[in-house]
DNA sequence: GTCTATACCTGGATAGAC
DNA sequence: GTCTATCCAGGTATAGAC
């Protein structure tokens, strides 16, 4: 098996394989050899698409990011926009939870992410915020999305009721917190993207409300 | 120098050795090795302190934790808690980004973490909020400021015009963030922080202003 | 309590055959 | 375009001398 006649691998193949190991293994299992194993390959065979890991890497962030809807901007009301995309955007990321440091941390030299970041910061300097502004509620954004999909609140309690009763006052349920897990990180959630929306919404009308 | 009189070593100064070395160059040049050269020591001593790597870990992300200060929750109002407390563990984060990823995936297990969680929960249901409600407002406010830390929004641009010009019509400016990245950081921290408190504020008075 | 020595594994990447 | 072979660096951890 030299040279097959049709190719075995893909960029895409190789993108999806590198994401579903991530996502099942996290970042750590990534490595050339274990992947080229998953798609019935040889390590080596994979420079053939990639020039190296971090190339496979970008790739993979940049499919996740991808799959972010940013088209609300085009059609909606700036505070109906940001609640929907910032829902599409947690979305996407956690289902890839683990890549989320990678991926939060990266460069911004992705077209996935330098297009999202366009059409945010387009779609709210036409609602009128002042461009400053439209870089801070973006960033805010941003922070509040990637910490959510970083770190799971509820996950890092454990289910041993002893553990946390005797030193912790306040605490002595939170090995409840480990059952709900995903209940709680959705309603951490839906409550902070309603309050940072009704807060901007204060913002907005003394900044720009006041204007002509 | 087979042994020494007095021990080369202490957790304390294996810990700090450890944060200096993660701070300078990232979660990956942290190795055993490594870290007892910086030391002055050959890599296995260090194994007479901690069982194993992920325990010099925790020590870190454990010491890090402890410097936020959640005092303010025993004397404050909870608005100016939840605003004190978020820009203290912002700070103590930011100090140390490099780690972030490991600490907000980090196990409830952590005493300094679990310390922090408890005062914040504690505060907030003395102050009138639900404890499910006062559960989501920790955890909101974790994602919030461990995504601003871990993320710097503006270092992902580039300094290079040409980059964004070209296909991303809003983002012409943008390589002039990679000049302020720290005050767009702050910036966009600070009005998410200020537009979150007074979100909750609104939701506050219609969930707790509304009882006797 | 630190050392040396070492076992053992895994990593990314390249060269050259086919 | 994939293979084999190989290099080299680095990782965690243990055993036993001193």
């Amino acid at each position: 098996m030299a040279r097959p006649r049709q190719a075995l691998l893909t960029r895409q193949r190789i993108i999806d394989a590198a994401a579903a190991l991530i996502d099942a293994e996290g970042l750590d299992a990534l490595s050339t050899r274990r992947l080229a194993t998953e798609l019935g390959v040889r390590g080596p065979s994979l420079y053939n698409h990639f020039a190296n890991k971090d190339e496979i890497l970008d790739a993979v962030a940049d499919a996740i990011t991808s799959k972010v809807d940013v088209s609300f901007f085009a059609t909606h009301d700036w505070r109906d926009a940001l609640r929907l995309w910032g829902r599409s955007y947690r979305q996407a990321l956690v289902t890839h939870a683990n890549i989320v440091p990678y991926l939060a941390q990266g460069p911004g030299r992705r077209p996935a992410a330098l297009a999202m970041a366009d059409a945010v910061y387009g779609g709210l300097v036409k609602a009128g915020w002042p461009p400053a502004r439209a870089t801070h509620i973006g960033a805010l954004m941003r922070y509040f999305v990637a910490g959510s999909a970083l770190g799971s609140f509820a996950r890092g309690f454990v289910e041993d009721p002893q553990l946390y009763a005797a030193h912790y006052p306040h605490l002595s349920q939170a090995h409840r917190l480990a059952e709900h897990q995903q209940s709680v990180d959705e309603g951490a959630f839906a409550l902070g993207l309603d309050a940072l929306i009704a807060g901007l919404e204060q913002t907005y009308e003394r900044v720009v409300g006041s204007l002509p």
